[in-house]
DNA sequence: CTGAATCCAGATGGATACTG
DNA sequence: CAGTATCCATCTGGATTCAG
């Protein structure tokens, strides 16, 4: 049993490593960005979403979508077009980051305007 | 002027980059680790982050803190001590990453349970 | 249309040693 | 204590080509 500082401290490096958790799942150049698009969507497809981000290739797009999957944050279904469509959304667990995307969206209109001024 | 789809569009476009834009700032391995490391304990010394976060090394914690005071997220101040100590702080504007941090560390924990299990 | 495969440059980051 | 400098392996991601 420590003391109260210790015990605080040890609180504060879990919470440290839950975040580190977070930003693991969400790294990559793109990653965010595709949730993103699916999220505001609701549904999307392929095409749509390198359509949305530009200056995304279509093998970084396929590569994050994969990770994004096994993640079990983008759920993706083949549809049965001709030619062939495959369309993703956000799983149930990948919807629970709306809140954190919307977040970052404003966030992000704010310090651009903070650091590149106007 | 275009038809309500195309500025919805063109709407979501400027939202995606909005959080690309966050995600530039944030990226690194360890920037949000760190951020969150000063955040939840007021200020912070040098040394007192990289015992913090498990696995940094001096040269990349000066690193990423370099870049995070480039952004104005981060103040740094030479404390007059024997020897001398640096300690930082948020600035206001890296203050207002607060509820993102939170978000993130929440959901980390959840998304955690979720994947390893239990 | 939706990828997978290959190739390759440049960025990232770890280890170690050194400085004021 | 708080960095900086160097070296070097690995990772990242772009361009291009090919396939179902």
């Amino acid at each position: 049993m420590g003391c109260k500082i210790e015990e605080f401290q040890q609180e504060q490096k879990k919470r440290i490593k839950a975040v580190q958790d977070s930003m693991d799942v969400l790294n990559g150049k793109w990653k965010i960005a595709i949730i993103s698009s699916i999220c505001c969507y609701g549904q999307r497809r392929f095409s749509d979403i390198l359509n949305d981000i530009t200056g995304i290739s279509n093998r970084m797009l396929s590569k994050e979508l994969k990770e994004l999957e096994i993640n079990q944050l983008v759920k993706r279904t083949i549809l049965d077009t001709q030619p062939i469509t495959v369309q993703y959304e956000l799983t149930e667990h990948g919807n629970t980051l709306q809140t954190i995307i919307t977040n970052l969206t404003d966030w992000g209109i704010v310090h651009r305007k903070k650091i590149v001024g106007k």
